[in-house]
DNA sequence: TCCATGCGAGCTCCATTCGC
DNA sequence: GCGAATGGAGCTCGCATGGA
């Protein structure tokens, strides 16, 4: 059943029919009942296939993650799906696992589709080659220098992190991440622990570490660095801020299978309120991504370029847009 | 290899009808 | 006469198909 077939059956022109579904307020009241009357006769579906061939519309979006093992991506992409309630968006997603050329493959990938923007979340390839692909872009908690994005205030979790731990007595503070480059928004989560910790006089230590791509790699790292912690810290009461709850989640598996339970002395605070914070055996501390706003902002951004593009005459953005979110602590057992 | 055609819906421009 | 509602023609989009 087409607007032909519609428009056969009411009397009514197709432009009658397609202003039915694009303008009804055009039509008369009693007039888009004999329409939706038709309709419901005739059992009329809708032809999205027809609609993205006249109008170029696919409203589709495409995401890049870097996997779905970590909890927070596979947390991120829930809300990111989520938002399709309010703006009708349908994603395609990739996994790039890391690699930069399977990332450009999968973005070459998803513009033959005609999506009409993108989502990128891993941290593969540079803003300013994603700039160069001249669509509407958002990343989050990544490089962004000439794309939008919305990130999380990495310095402020940082200082957070490093509060929770202090006002639960630890003799020494340590934050285990990995190395990353200034242009990281993760980097100011390093800096933000590192100040508190110097400006309150605090013994601290930055455990720069390169935590792998899967569990086995991850469990393996973090005992290796339990045992570190272990040998340096023997008989001190030690906070550890993890960099995000994934890795505080295996830490605190790996300590309750060596001592049965979580020690006094050791607290334990992970990043972004995945639901293995909630899930873990004992429940864990964490500096909280506001995840539901950071995909709604992130969504709400890709859809602004989106409908400017559809304009007849585009304004590009001056300068990306780039939006911070306060993030929010959660106490949890494992600072008790 | 090239070209014409068809698919379904959107859209624009202009014309027509109708009711107040 | 005016404005709202509606009609109609013609074009567009990207791709597959088939015939020359």
């Amino acid at each position: 059943v087409t607007f032909a077939d519609i428009a056969a059956y009411t009397g009514f022109s197709k432009t009658t029919i397609s202003r039915y579904f694009n303008n009804p307020d055009s039509i008369t009241v009693e007039n888009q009942e004999k329409i939706a009357n038709a309709l419901e006769v005739l059992d009329y579906k809708e032809n999205k296939l027809a609609r993205v061939m006249a109008n170029g519309k696919t409203e589709m979006v495409g995401v890049i993650i870097p996997n779905l093992y970590m909890h927070y991506y596979s947390d991120m992409l829930d809300h990111i799906i989520s938002t399709y309630e309010e703006y009708g968006y349908k994603f395609i997603v990739f996994a790039g696992n890391e690699d930069a050329d399977v990332e450009r493959r999968y973005i070459q990938e998803l513009l033959a589709y005609k999506t009409e923007g993108l989502i990128i979340l891993s941290h593969t390839l540079s803003s300013k080659e994603l700039a160069e692909y001249h669509v509407p872009i958002v990343t989050i908690e990544r490089e962004d220098e000439y794309v939008c994005s919305v990130n999380t205030d990495n310095y402020m979790g940082g200082v957070q992190a490093a509060t929770v731990l202090a006002k639960s007595g630890c003799d020494i503070l340590l934050h285990a991440n990995a190395d990353f480059p200034n242009t990281i928004p993760a980097y100011k989560r390093i800096q933000g622990f590192q100040d508190f910790c110097e400006t309150n006089g605090l013994e601290h230590c930055i455990m720069i570490r390169n935590f792998g791509a899967n569990f086995e790699e991850n469990n393996a790292e973090i005992a290796k660095l339990l045992q570190e912690i272990e040998e340096t810290y023997a008989e001190k009461k030690v906070g550890i801020f993890m960099p995000n709850d994934t890795h505080a989640n295996i830490l605190l598996n790996l300590i309750i299978r060596k001592y049965g339970t979580l020690p006094e002395r050791y607290k334990i605070i992970g990043f972004d309120n995945s639901p293995v914070s909630r899930e873990a055996i004992f429940p864990i501390t964490t500096v909280g991504q506001q995840m539901d706003k950071i995909a709604q902002e992130a969504v709400e951004l890709l859809s602004l370029q989106i409908s400017e593009r559809k304009k007849r005459r585009p304004k590009p953005l001056a300068a990306p847009i780039h939006k911070v979110l306060t993030p929010i602590l959660i106490r949890r057992e494992t600072t008790k």
